[in-house]
DNA sequence: CTGAAAGCGCTAACAT
DNA sequence: ATGTTAGCGCTTTCAG
């Protein structure tokens, strides 16, 4: 038999338009309502009709070959324990373009090696977003990939968007809470993990702004361990012991307060991220929240701004639906 | 001027060609080392150094068109609560399929409309893997976008990979060690969020199995929001207290932890998923761990081989690196 | 208002 | 061993 096909064969414009009774062209005008075109309301419907008889679905990689423009965002994320904060940022932002036909993916980077490349050919992304700044070799190769748009932008290289958008207010806004309070020499306590530590010194560093501003001494800071008796070694440790302690984190909040339980003793403690277990602690966690979906929100309007070639610095109320979550612990 | 440019110009294998005296199809022979092509290597240098200093990348969506062959793997993840488990998992499977020269990317799904089908529309994925069973629905559009390989598969529908291969070895497992410490009567705590129900199910079925098997009454199930107040209230509403009790997951034997603790009586609890506050908890929290990371590589492997064509069922070791973390709550 | 036709960048027969 | 060439499915002038 000579019509008989070995593989199934895409359903293309093409068969809408024959379907339909109709050019390609005209398929096309309807299905992106192009503007500038006045296709008659009849058309339209017979093109319509035609495409969901048939399952038509449009083939993006011969539609962004054409158009020059695909309609992928990509959000590189960075490698830190994941948690409730970032899936709600990711998804606001996710709803924000979509508003405007973008599809936002993510990927994990891990920083094994520089498979970011591959992301980048493997996807044809209209725009990429990452948690810190790119390397200039990163950003070599997103420019001889054509990529539109790219957050954080070089020039504002030097700042990520964590030590932009976060920890600073975070940091600040845990020390304002505990300068409140009436206490005079804090101590900011920072995680083990090495991919935390950029994200650390800005939190700790905004807490030292505001130390500084209010005439205090900068806070002691110290490194942990997430583990009770490393935590309870470094309570131990301090010879001048703070009259309060911010922690990086809730976990590395909840090792303090256990370290601290071991030794009998007891300070008042800051987090940050308001984790479920928080809530649970002994005593339970007085700690910073935000509203995480805010922020991804104001990225994707940043990123769209960039898409339209508008030069768009995401510049950033640091302190944007950060508030702290008033429990026993401080 | 008649040869400015108006516009920056991708730089295509025509460029490479060009610079290298060679024409288009060597090229491509040598990029994508084509098979069954004897290329001498002083060619295959050329070409390779004339790409390197035009800083050549292939564009992907031509690529795709041509071939009819993307390299993109589509993780579609579930709404619920990410922790590590879930990053780690899909950080493996990521690992394994860019050994086959697949890139992984992710996109959270949260159930808001179909927003699905838009996904892959835009990405053209040669395969895509969902936490849950698909909708017949949504196959039926990801068969009409020609996607190579969709798992789980239609055939194995009514399983999702979270009751195949989680819930139900986490359940089993935790009831197992329970029993072994001479525990008779069990209580198995749900959470609230209504995301988790089908997750908690399985879980709870796992250990009602075990029991069962053990010639033990089945657990009585009760379900918490994740509050203190709540939890100490059902805790002190069973009629019957069971001797220990299950937890969904960590959270939820946090939150359990706390109840007793308020209302000054205490129970055996095991929890799931060694989060990080787990071992903060008071008492130190007894716990199932995972190896996610296994699991990751295994589904990127069925993944592969339904691309291949061979029938992959996916088929589990439902208690692949599940290992209970004793503490001191159990 | 609709149709014909020219490519987008790439791969893979088919020639040479 | 290398070159020529025909599309992949789609958008978009340009004619009609």
């Amino acid at each position: 038999m000579a019509d008989q096909k070995k593989t199934k064969r895409r359903i293309t414009s093409v068969d809408v338009a024959r379907e339909a009774g109709l050019s390609r062209a005209t398929v096309s005008f309807v299905l992106n309502d192009t503007p500038g075109q006045s296709i008659p309301e009849a058309t339209r419907q017979r093109v319509l009709q035609a495409a969901a008889r048939l399952g038509y679905t449009p083939y993006a990689p011969a539609r962004t070959l054409r158009s020059g423009r695909s309609d992928v965002v990509l959000f590189v994320l960075p490698d830190w324990p994941q948690g409730h904060t970032v899936a709600e940022l990711v998804d606001r932002a996710a709803q924000v373009l979509a508003g405007a036909g973008l599809t936002l993916v993510t990927h994990v980077h891990t920083g094994q090696d520089d498979d970011l490349a591959r992301l980048w050919t493997a996807l044809a992304p209209a725009a990429v977003f990452g948690m810190r700044p790119f390397t200039a070799h990163e950003l070599a190769g997103m420019r001889r990939a054509n990529i539109a748009a790219v957050l954080p932008s070089p020039e504002q290289s030097g700042h990520d968007v964590g030590s932009t958008l976060w920890l600073n207010g975070v940091g600040r806004l845990q020390a304002q809470y505990l300068i409140g309070k009436g206490h005079t020499r804090l101590a900011y306590v920072l995680p083990d993990d090495p991919r935390l530590s950029a994200l650390g010194q800005g939190r700790a560093e905004g807490a030292a702004q505001v130390c500084a501003e209010a005439g205090l001494p900068v806070p002691i800071v110290s490194t942990i361990p997430l583990d009770t008796a490393a935590a309870a070694e470094t309570v131990a440790g301090w010879r001048q012991p703070p009259t309060a302690v911010c922690a990086y984190n809730d976990e590395v909040a909840l090792a303090l307060l256990a370290g601290m339980r071991k030794l009998g003793t007891s300070l008042p403690v800051i987090g940050a991220d308001d984790i479920p277990a928080a809530r649970f602690a002994l005593p339970p966690l007085t700690t910073v929240a935000q509203d995480s979906g805010e922020l991804g929100a104001r990225i994707a309007a940043a990123l769209l701004r960039a898409l339209n070639g508008e030069p768009s610095q995401l510049d950033v109320l640091p302190d944007a639906g950060i508030r702290v979550v008033e429990r026993e612990s401080a």
